[in-house]
RNA sequence: GCGCCCGUAGCUCAAAUGGAUAGAGUGGCUGGCUUCGAACCAGUAGGUUGGGUGUUCGAUUCACCCCGGGCGCGCCA
C-alpha cells in the first residue's frame, strides 16, 4: 500500500508553511484541508490553506498563496511527484488548485489491473483494532425496518473501515436477561396455556404479536401439554432461542454477518457486572441514596446521576452496559463504534461518563445515531410498536423490494437524516430504483467485455491508455482515481453514504461515455484502451457495490 | 419545559464537515436505437436554501432568536 498522492501533497503543504517564516515569523503551522472541488474547472484537488493562514497572519490570501506555491513547486520536484501533477495554480483570490497529470490518471488502470477488487485501499486505519456494535435488538421480536437501516449502515461501515486498513470486528449484543425478556417469557407462557385451552395469565404490557402465538404453538406441537408446569425460565429460553434464530436468518438474508454474538447473560455468569461496579465504587464513583446505588455521572458530563442498582436489588440497563464496554476495551479494541437508534441519544453522556470513570478516553467511543426510517404504504404511515405487535419487519422489506434495493435504500441518506421509505412505491418503481441504474452499468460493461473477447483477446496486456483523450474518458479516469479519497472520507465521517454518491456518479459517467463513444470498433489500439477503461470502471463499480452489500450482476 | 434530528425545485433528496456559478433523481415538455444492453443519453422548465439577526475574505453549512415537523427526556430496556 503505497502512500497516495493526497497524503504526499498534504505533507508538502505542511512543510511549505515554513517558507512563510521570513515574512511572518509568528506563523503556527496548521493542519491542511484538501478537498475535491465540485466544479472540475477548479482542479482535481484543492486547498484553502492560504485563506486559513491569512486569518492567522492577517495578510492578503493571494499574497500568501503566491509564497506558498513557489516553495510548493520545488518541494514537489524534490519528492518526485511533480510528474504526477500537471499544474498547480492559484484561483479565486487564494485557492491553490492541483491538477492530476495524464500520467497519474493513466496509471490508475494499471493499479486496478494489479490490485483487482482491492484497488482503492488506503492506510487510514494503520491496522488499529476497531469494534463495531450494531443492531443488538432485544430478542423479544423480529427485526423491524429500523433495525434494517442500522444493519445496512453498520455492515457497510465495517466493510469501508476494513478497506481503509482497520482491523474490524462486528458484534451483536444479545440482551438475553432483564425485564423485557421476562415479559416475553410470560407472554409465551400465557399463549401456550391458551393453546392448551387453559386460562393464560397474559401480562398487561405483554408482546401481542402473531409470532408469540407461533412460538407457543411450536411448543405445543412438540411437547403437547407436558410443559404446562414448566417455569418461566423455560419459556424465556425457548423464546429467545427461536427469536434469535429468525434474527440471524433475517440478517444473513440481508447480507449481514456478525463476527461475535455477545450474550448479556455471560456478563452476569462471569460476575463481570459485580466486578466493574466494585471498581467504580473503589474509585469513588458510586454512592447509596433512597435504597438504590447511584453512579455519579453528572460530574462526568451527564445531566444527572444515574441508578445502577435499583432499590429492589436488580440492575438497571446501565450496569451491564458498563461492564460490556469495559470488556470491549479489555479485549484490546482501540476504537469503539456503537450504532444506535435516535431514542438512545440521551444515553450517550451516561455511557461516555462510565467510560471515563473506568479510565478510558471517551473520544475513543463513537456513537452513530441512525435516524428512523418512516415507513409508508402509499400515503399512509405504517405504525410501529413491538409491544402492540404492529410493525413492518425487515423480513417483509427483503421479500417486497429485495435485498439489493433494501440495502441501497437504507444507505441513500446520511445517517442523521430521516428516511422516507414507501413500500408501495419501492415495489412499483423498482425498475427506476437507483440501485438498478448502477447495476445496469455493471452488467452493460460485462456485456461489452464479453462481446469483445473474440475480437480483441488480452486487451489488458497491450492497451495504451494514452489514447484515452476525450472529455468523457478523462472524467472517468479522474473519478476512479478518487476512490481512495472517498473511502477515507467515508471512514472518517462514519458515513457509508459517501460511497453511494460516488458510485452513482461513476455509473452516470460511464453511461454518458457509452452513449457518446463506441468501445469496440475496427480501430484496434483505441478499442483495447477503451476496453481497459471499461474493465476499470466495472471493477470499481463492483468494489463499491460490495462495500454497500449490494450484488454486481453481469446480466439482469 | 429541556435535549437531539430535520426544514433546499411540484415530490424525494445532494452539496466532501465553512468554499468557487446551490446540484441529482422523479414528475412536465423536446429530441436520440439497422452498429458493443434505450433499465440508457442529451436538452428544457422549475430556487428569496422556513423567517430574521450575527460571526468573516466567503454561510445551505457555524452562533443566537422566532416559525413548522419528528424523536427522546424512568429506580424501563
Amino acid at each position: 500500500m503505497n502512500k497516495n498522492l493526497g497524503d504526499i501533497i498534504r505533507d508538502i503543504l505542511v512543510a511549505c508553511q515554513e517558507s512563510l517564516k521570513s515574512e511572518f515569523p509568528a506563523i503556527k503551522a496548521i493542519p491542511v484541508e484538501l478537498e475535491m472541488p465540485k466544479d472540475k474547472n477548479n482542479g482535481d484537488l484543492s486547498t484553502n490553506l492560504a485563506f486559513k493562514l491569512s486569518r492567522q497572519l492577517g495578510g492578503n490570501p493571494q499574497e500568501i498563496a503566491k509564497i506558498l506555491i513557489e516553495n510548493l513547486k520545488s518541494l514537489a520536484e524534490e519528492k518526485g511527484v511533480s510528474e504526477l501533477l500537471d499544474n498547480i495554480e492559484i484561483k479565486s483570490a487564494g485557492f491553490i488548485n492541483f491538477w492530476f497529470s495524464k500520467k497519474y490518471l493513466y496509471g490508475v488502470l494499471e493499479e486496478i489491473e494489479k490490485n483487482k477488487e482491492d484497488y482503492g485501499r488506503i492506510n487510514v486505519g494503520k491496522g488499529k483494532k476497531i469494534h463495531i456494535e450494531f443492531v443488538s435488538a432485544n430478542p423479544t421480536g423480529p427485526l423491524t425496518i429500523a433495525h434494517g437501516r442500522q444493519a445496512a449502515v453498520g455492515d457497510s461501515l465495517a466493510n469501508i473501515l476494513k478497506a481503509v486498513n482497520y482491523k474490524v470486528q462486528k458484534e451483536y449484543y444479545i440482551n438475553d436477561e432483564g425485564t423485557q425478556i421476562e415479559i416475553l417469557g410470560r407472554s409465551i407462557m400465557a399463549r401456550y396455556m391458551e393453546a392448551l385451552g387453559m386460562k393464560g395469565d397474559f401480562p398487561d404490557n405483554g408482546y401481542k404479536g402473531r409470532y408469540i402465538y407461533d412460538i407457543a404453538k411450536e411448543i405445543q406441537e412438540k411437547y403437547g401439554d407436558k410443559n404446562k408446569d414448566a417455569d418461566l425460565n423455560y419459556f424465556i429460553e425457548f423464546g429467545v432461542k427461536v427469536i434469535m434464530k429468525t434474527i440471524e436468518d433475517d440478517l444473513e438474508d440481508f447480507n449481514v454477518k456478525f463476527d461475535v454474538w455477545y450474550s448479556q447473560k455471560s456478563l452476569t455468569q462471569k460476575d463481570m457486572i459485580k466486578k466493574v461496579l466494585e471498581t467504580l465504587k473503589k474509585d469513588g464513583y458510586l454512592y447509596d441514596k433512597d435504597g438504590a446505588l447511584w453512579f455519579s455521572s453528572q460530574n462526568l458530563g451527564d445531566d444527572k446521576d444515574r441508578v445502577v442498582i435499583k432499590s429492589n436489588g436488580s440492575y438497571t440497563y446501565l450496569a451491564p452496559d458498563i461492564a460490556y464496554h469495559d470488556d470491549k476495551f479489555k479485549r484490546g479494541f482501540e476504537k469503539l463504534i456503537n450504532i444506535w437508534g435516535p431514542d438512545h441519544h440521551g444515553y450517550i453522556p451516561r455511557l461516555k461518563a462510565a467510560v471515563k470513570a473506568l479510565g478510558y478516553n471517551p473520544d475513543d467511543v463513537s456513537i452513530v445515531i441512525i435516524q428512523l426510517a418512516t415507513l409508508y404504504r402509499g400515503n399512509e404511515v405504517v405504525p410501529m410498536s413491538t409491544r402492540e405487535g404492529q410493525f413492518v419487519t425487515l423480513r417483509e422489506v427483503i421479500n417486497e423490494v429485495g435485498r439489493d434495493a433494501g440495502r441501497f435504500f437504507f444507505l441513500m441518506r446520511k445517517t442523521d437524516s430521516h428516511l422516507d421509505f414507501d413500500l408501495e412505491l419501492a415495489k412499483k418503481t423498482s425498475l427506476d430504483n437507483p440501485v438498478y441504474y448502477i447495476q445496469y452499468a455493471h452488467a452493460r460493461i460485462a456485456n461489452i467485455l464479453d462481446f469483445a473477447k473474440d475480437k480483441y483477446p488480452n486487451y489488458n496486456t497491450t492497451a495504451d491508455p494514452a489514447l484515452l483523450n476525450t472529455e468523457e474518458e478523462i472524467d472517468i479516469l479522474k473519478h476512479i482515481r478518487k476512490l481512495p479519497y472517498v473511502l477515507a472520507a467515508a471512514a472518517e465521517s462514519l458515513e457509508p453514504y459517501f460511497v453511494v454518491l460516488y458510485v452513482q456518479n461513476l455509473a452516470a459517467l460511464f453511461h454518458r461515455f457509452y452513449t457518446k463513444h463506441r468501445v469496440v470498433t475496427d480501430d484496434e489500439p483505441l478499442s483495447r484502451a477503451r476496453l481497459e477503461l471499461a474493465y476499470g470502471v466495472k471493477t470499481v463499480l463492483a468494489r463499491c457495490l460490495s462495500l454497500l452489500g449490494v450484488s454486481a450482476p453481469t446480466n439482469m
